[in-house]
DNA sequence: CGGAACATTGAACCATAGTGTAAGATTGTT
DNA sequence: AACAATCTTACACTATGGTTCAATGTTCCG
């Protein structure tokens, strides 16, 4: 009971927003604070501690779904290290596919962008017109 | 009058689902089609080129905003490539800082399970403990 | 004629990660 | 005591791209 900060003092802290707090606590990520008669939220540094590993893992690139079940493990004391080490291949293979994705699209946003300035000449837009086409995979270099 | 098919058929052609249609109708992408007497939508071969155009935009990386802009350029009879360029470039700098965006995340990601994979003989699992700390950039090379 | 397969509508719902609002209670400062 | 700042709640809303549902109507095939 030695010190013991409002929610406002622990967003602060943690650069966060209070109702970002109030709806990691709904979300089940933050366990309910205790209150102070004024029926505030009071937070220790165990809170403290969590809402960093939160925002850490966020930054590692999990998402709140995952970061439930990492906090699982911690609360848990079963073994998790495959678990954990499951988690991350997943997820490590959702970021990536979606990063293939978005090489792909910036390649054919490129490709399109050299049809836009080529076209520039012509009165008409290459764009406009060539969407129209099915295009599997425009890659910019038109043979 | 020769052809005109209902929103079923339609959607199987452009391999969506009627729903999408709708949607699409709902956005004010695709206009609003004649009815047959039965009050059923019933689409022409414009209508087909244009769900064409939007599947193919899509694909391209358009989002379904730009598309309605760039369909607004189609439409009317304005000249159109300096605003499809514009859009073009905004749109490709938004995708090419997410796409940096995963690709650190992947490192990071890549980052963890080296550490979990290492710290899998100690009893402890790495992870948990070190997603406490303020990891601003994990590489996975820990000097 | 019957039943399957298709169509209609509006409204609600999904995931993601929060943000905003209204109305009221409490706290700190002057 | 007055006033600003902070707290409380529940509910609605943001953006994105749709999907699902219920209840009802239409068309096609045998």
């Amino acid at each position: 009971m030695t010190d013991g900060c409002t929610i406002g003092e622990l967003a602060r802290r943690a650069g966060v927003a209070a109702s970002t707090v109030r709806f990691y606590e709904r979300r089940g990520l933050l366990e309910a604070a205790g209150r102070s008669r004024a029926n505030y939220r009071i937070y220790g540094p165990r809170a403290e501690e969590r809402l960093g590993f939160i925002r850490s893992a966020q930054q590692a690139g999990f998402t709140l779904k995952d970061i439930e079940v990492l906090l699982g493990f911690r609360d848990d004391r079963t073994p998790s290290c495959g678990g954990v080490q499951a988690l991350i291949v997943s997820r490590l293979e959702l970021v990536e596919a979606e990063s293939r994705r978005l090489v792909r699209v910036e390649r054919m946003l490129r490709g399109w962008l050299s049809v836009c300035r080529e076209a520039e000449a012509s009165g008409r837009c290459g764009v406009l017109e060539g969407l129209r086409e099915k295009n599997l995979e425009k890659t910019g270099n038109r043979p």
